[in-house]
Formats: C-alpha cells, sequence, structure tokens
DNA sequence: GTCTATAGCTCGATAGAC
DNA sequence: GTCTATCGAGCTATAGAC
C-alpha cells in the first residue's frame, strides 16, 4: 500500500523529470499529478531532491534488470546497441530523466546517494565489460578509450535527438530508435561496405 | 557604453546557460556577476526570458560568423566538422547554452523572438546545403534522411560527453574535440580502412 | 492549511552631465 | 534645474517544507 504509492510517485517523478528537467519540476505538480496531497509527498520522501533521486534510482534499477535479460548469445556491440536503444525507447516513452546540470542542486545527492552510485557502478562494469570485449574482437574502434566509448553510450541514451524526431512526429518510434543507434554506431560518414 | 554593458551582461548569461541551464540561473546571479544592480538589468532587458533571448540570439549570430571563415575549398564534410569542433570548443569554454527542456518558459520566447527564428533557419539553410552536398558527393551517409544528420549535427554541439570528458580532466581539449568528433562522424563501430 | 525563503520584478531616491 | 542612469530597498507570488 505504501509501497505501491510509492511506486506510483516515482514513476510521475520520472516522466516529469523528463519533460521539465528537475529544476522546473515543482512538487506541487508531482502532487497533483499523483493525486495526493504535497504534504503526503514528505512521509514518503524528505525532500525533492531525494524524490528525484529515487526515481534516478528506479532508471539504473529498471537498467540493470535490462542487463539481465539481453540475449547472452548475440555478439557484445549487439549487446550494446540493445541497452542504448532500450533507453532511446524509454526516452520515447517519456520515462527518461533529463540529466540534470552540472551545478545542479541534485548533483550532491545523487553523489552521496549509495544506491545510485553502486547501481551506477554496476551498469559501468557490465558495460565496459562489454565494450572491451567488442574492442578486443574488432566489433568496435579500438581508437576511442572505454571510458570515451561508455560516456558516448550514455549520452546516446538521453540523445536529444530522440525528441528532436519525436517532436516533428514525421518518423515512427521504431525508426526513431534505428536512426539514431546507427548514427551512433555507424557514424556520419558513408561507409564502403554500407547502402 | 550602454552597448558595452549590454554586450558583456549578455556574455555573462551564455556562461551562466552553460553551467546551470536557464531554470537554475537567477538574474541575482547575473547581476552579481555582471557587477550591477538588479534593476539595471531590466533597463536592458524586460524579464529574465528575454535576457536569455538575447543571449541565445548572440550564440547563433556568432556561428552565422564562423560559417563565413569556414575555408570555402576544403569538401562539404570537412566544412561541418568545423562547426561542430567550433562549437565544442565553446561548449568546453563555458560558451555554450545548454538546451532549454521542452517545458521551459523560455521555450515560446524564443520562438517568438524573429532574430533567433531567422538566424536558425539561416543556419539550417547553410548546413542543409553542406549535408545535402557531402551526401551526393558520398561523403556521408545517404541513408538518413538530412534532417536527422542536422539535428544529429545540433546535438553534438552540445553533447554532454564533452562536459563528462572535460570534467575527468584526463584529455586536453583538442583531445576531447577529436575523439567526440570521430565517434560521430566515424561511429562507434570499427572501420575496415581506419586504425 | 500555514510558514518561510527566495526568485522575479519594480520603485523612489541619489548622483552626475549638461 | 532637468534629464538620465543607477542602485538600494522593497513588493509579490510561489515553491519547498511541515
Amino acid at each position: 500500500m505504501h509501497q505501491v504509492r510509492e511506486e506510483a510517485i516515482v514513476q510521475t517523478v520520472i516522466r516529469l523529470l523528463g519533460e521539465k528537467g528537475f529544476d522546473a519540476m515543482t512538487v506541487d505538480e508531482v502532487a497533483a499529478a499523483v493525486g495526493i496531497a504535497k504534504a503526503s509527498l514528505y512521509k514518503h520522501f524528505p525532500g525533492k531532491e531525494q524524490l528525484a533521486a529515487a526515481a534516478m534510482v528506479h532508471v539504473v534499477r529498471r537498467a540493470l534488470q535490462f542487463l539481465q535479460i539481453v540475449p547472452p548469445d548475440i555478439s557484445p556491440v549487439d549487446k550494446l546497441k540493445s541497452v542504448v536503444g532500450w533507453a532511446m525507447s524509454l526516452q520515447l516513452a517519456d520515462e527518461m530523466p533529463a540529466l540534470p546540470s552540472r551545478n545542479s542542486s541534485l548533483r550532491p545527492v545523487l553523489l552521496g546517494n549509495s544506491d545510485y552510485m553502486e547501481g551506477l557502478r554496476a551498469l559501468g562494469e557490465q558495460l565496459g565489460a562489454w565494450i572491451t570485449e567488442a574492442q578486443a574482437q574488432g566489433l568496435i574502434t579500438a581508437s576511442l578509450p572505454p571510458q570515451v566509448i561508455l560516456y558516448t553510450l550514455y549520452a546516446r541514451a538521453c540523445d536529444p535527438v530522440v525528441g528532436f524526431l519525436k517532436q516533428g512526429s514525421q518518423f515512427s518510434n521504431a525508426q526513431i530508435v534505428d536512426m539514431v543507434l546507427r548514427s551512433s554506431f555507424e557514424g556520419l560518414n558513408s561507409r564502403p561496405g554500407s547502402a
């Protein structure tokens, strides 16, 4: 009950974080969207930052869960594409929070949240393993440090291009994911082997 | 005098927009950073949104100026790389505002600002011409619509990866620009012809 | 529902130029 | 003396917190 309510709150916060960002999101909005009194929110979470942090932890948890169901028999680069494509789908469904800006009051709270930091570490570890594996197999470029690849994948997961293209409503969600994934992995330059 | 003051204000706003984003930026901060009273700001700009809009117009103007000095004898894809690399350098110098979120109060003001919209149109027109030219020459992929390429270039110009890598302070600015440019144009996949 | 802090915004006084 | 520019101080609304 208490747990179910909390789940609904977190879900709402994730959506609002995606739509407006942390600073523009108000806890009045959150309360109104969930359909509870603002004061009730504070029974669940001590403050706005912790509210947002809970949402971020939830997203990281879901990402870790997704890693579990990535087919183990596909190539490491396809595993990476699968994860990034999944994240883009989340964004299209308004379930991917925007990155907090560097000076946001949210940042220190996230850095001090061990659930979040531990989740991020686990995420980076698994993705990092796939990256080096893919590099060893010659599937992704070895001329970029694995860390740069990892950051790039994180950035693509919340790439604003997805939102731009969605707004135009000229393409289906599947097309958007496909195009942005291709531009990321194959690059913008033409390729000898590609069409 | 009045003009010089206004230039200093805009410069400060550009920096703060890059550091904190529109919502987290306060006009008290702007006034303090410029070294004038808050009331004086309102002699120059009617409100916070217009303040930010002036900064955005300034950035677009600078981009258009940069287009003028791009060497005309290089390939269209190199022209595009040059522009995106320049934008990344701006970001590294804290002179590239962050994208406003979709529901920001800044958005309608920007959409109603004819200087901004006209600048953006001119920018898109020139870049679009280079894109189709590069596609016609087989230099960049023709399997993505020009509009998708254009959006992708805009997104790379304020790519958060640049900030991530800068924060680590493990790479020089030139290295960061080079790596992010390569990841964008050559892609993450390994290439037959590359190292 | 109430309290408090703060962010956006404005006004009246002051100071200097002419 | 008038005019303009600037700034300290204050107003109002609202967001976070209880």
